[in-house]
DNA sequence: GCGCATATTGGCATTTCTGCCTATCGACAT
DNA sequence: ATGTCGATAGGCAGAAATGCCAATATGCGC
């Protein structure tokens, strides 16, 4: 293993790129950053096709390099594959296991990972990708140890991320182990992006992964959220998780990123928003239905009130439909009345 | 103004196109999503400029539109512009305000809403951009009331959103109202970014805007964050805001997006992260410094402490250079550790 | 100036969160 | 078998967060 740059990076270009991935690529790794005062980044656009390549968008991009230049770097992000069924050409996964036994990084945003899984590098190793391919990158590569809860895992060197926007995190990650936290925070501040996140993307998948894990949540997360209506109390929860209090606030935490209460309202917010746009029912039933009104306890107060409370209900909420200043449902604004919640979703 | 199909959209392309923002369009609206069962929008890319456009990452790409196109759409997307000095074409403002006047939706993100502002369309209206040029757009549009902290701002017929991923939180923002929440919150969760995040992009700037906004806590903060050695409690820094603890708590919340308590905890840890860079202190010297060992409250527990505990820092702190399994430094660690904090910097 | 409506503020009670301390359990070496 | 170490669980007290209510300020039309 010959030592090898890390900041030379490239990425592959392929027919079918996905252009928010790569741009988060280039966005990270790609620009000039002269007031960093550091040496940044040499970034290049590698690929195994030649001539144009379709991406999203409708539009047409070039990549400037070959494999060979994509093998010399120390750096390889494969954001996205197009098909994850189609095997990655032979050429591409040659070069990908020379360049990472001369010692380069490779990290894969999205379904990227599973060209790094076709090169039998990630064997023994856990990754992740996006949570709608998590499965089929577990049954196919049965020897990686798929993680579909987290936004990405750092194996040294191989990294992978989960779908689309936690490449930004993962990118960000990396320029943190390359230059440092002030670094990367300046970075995450000049994307407007929080310098970390996390809680893993099991945040963001619809139904809870990991289902009969053991002590998990999932079953009692789902639980709460068809009976948001009762006035639950963390510590009836944690009675119904069979945990004391104290453990289940920790178990909490570990597998949502927030606390019991939070991720109580939020969902109560969610469910609210669902209402007033599914029901033709009043701001008070849906209230009521969602456990707001009633709700012991707290976590909304004057955001969900500027909503919801009933003394500004003629103002929009007399009609579902009834639009606002600026053409928004009430829903929309129950979004905005949310946003200062902690986003988790779950 | 004639009726227009907001559903369709444009988005312009020119020389020297940020491809970051250009592919957060792209991804909302420019992709295919049979799973909505929906009539999704139609995405065009338009530009005033003929042939291969240089593009950030140093690919080219080329527009399949011309400004035409651009007119008739109902929703038309500048996302940034070179140079903010670089007063856009005549024919480019032109198409804009005919397409406004017709009643289409104009959009900005980043710097793009220096072309909105050339429009005139902006005069008398609010409206936001990337912190970094907050203030020239003030001071070369006076007209416009320029709201620096938010992330983005909805004036009806012209959004404007701040920096780079805010743009993100906008489009999302804009499906939502077009398609309703949950149609808005699958977009999200495919992306793996939260439905909604606010708070405002005031959090990602590295200096508090609005210094001297009435009420405004930026001076308290910034003082908080030169004495975080300090046991502080909430209600001191209440005491030193002259509100009572309750006020000081709504208002924290209205400017920061969290509790006093969670974003001086944020804060210790960043502080901690950037001392295991900067110095050669050990972790109990720098959790003393910033208040994590003392500190009298919450906010840490089983989290930091999984990065901090002295009980554990011979494994990876003897030396600030001394490397994880993964290749990541002490600060790395804390970072994820942080991971579970909300993320909010200021 | 007056009355009404709305927004802001402060205090209080309740719930929730969290650091810390102790107890328990299992692995492992002696 | 015994003791030590580490990890986890539970309990507790103090701090923090929040809903709610009452009081006060602010604005506005008359």
């Amino acid at each position: 293993m010959r030592a090898c740059d890390h900041r030379r990076v490239a990425t592959l270009l392929y027919d079918g790129l996905g252009i928010f991935e790569f741009g988060i690529v280039v966005e990270i790794f790609g620009l000039p950053r002269p007031e960093l005062e550091v040496d940044w980044y040499k970034f290049e656009t590698c690929s195994h096709q030649r001539g144009p390549l379709r991406t999203t968008g409708g539009v047409h991009i070039e990549a400037r390099h070959g494999l060979r230049t994509l093998q010399q770097a120390g750096t390889i992000v494969i954001s996205g594959w197009k098909r994850t069924r189609e095997p990655p050409p032979e050429s591409l996964l040659k070069a990908l296991r020379s360049a990472h036994a001369c010692g380069a990084r490779l990290v894969s945003i999205c379904s990227g990972a599973f060209v790094l899984a076709a090169t039998g590098l990630l064997d023994g190793k856990r990754a992740t990708t996006h949570w709608r391919y998590a499965e089929e990158l577990a049954s196919r590569f049965p020897k990686i140890r798929v993680d579909p809860g987290v936004l990405y895992v750092d194996e040294g060197s191989i990294l992978t991320s989960a779908g689309s926007a936690a490449g930004i995190d993962l990118c960000l990650h990396i320029v943190r182990c390359d230059y440092g936290a002030e670094i990367a925070n300046r970075v995450a501040r000049r994307l407007v992006m929080p310098p970390h996140r996390d809680g893993g993307q099991a945040q963001y998948v619809q139904n809870p992964v990991d289902r009969r894990a053991p002590g998990g949540l999932a079953p009692l997360l789902q639980w709460a959220q068809s009976h948001l209506g009762q006035a639950l109390r963390v510590e009836d929860l944690a009675r119904r998780a069979a945990m004391s209090p104290r453990t289940f606030a920790r178990r909490f935490r570990q597998q949502t990123g927030t606390t019991p209460h939070q991720w109580l309202t939020h969902q109560r917010l969610l469910a609210a928003q669902m209402r007033l746009e599914k029901t033709d029912d009043g701001i008070d039933a849906i209230a009521e239905a969602v456990g707001l009104q009633t709700a012991a306890g707290a976590g909304v107060d004057c955001r969900c009130r500027m909503a919801l409370d009933t003394k500004k209900r003629p103002r929009f909420a007399s009609d579902r439909r009834n639009r606002l200043s600026h053409n928004c449902t009430p829903a929309c604004v129950v979004g905005q009345a949310v946003s200062h919640v902690n986003p988790v979703t779950l």
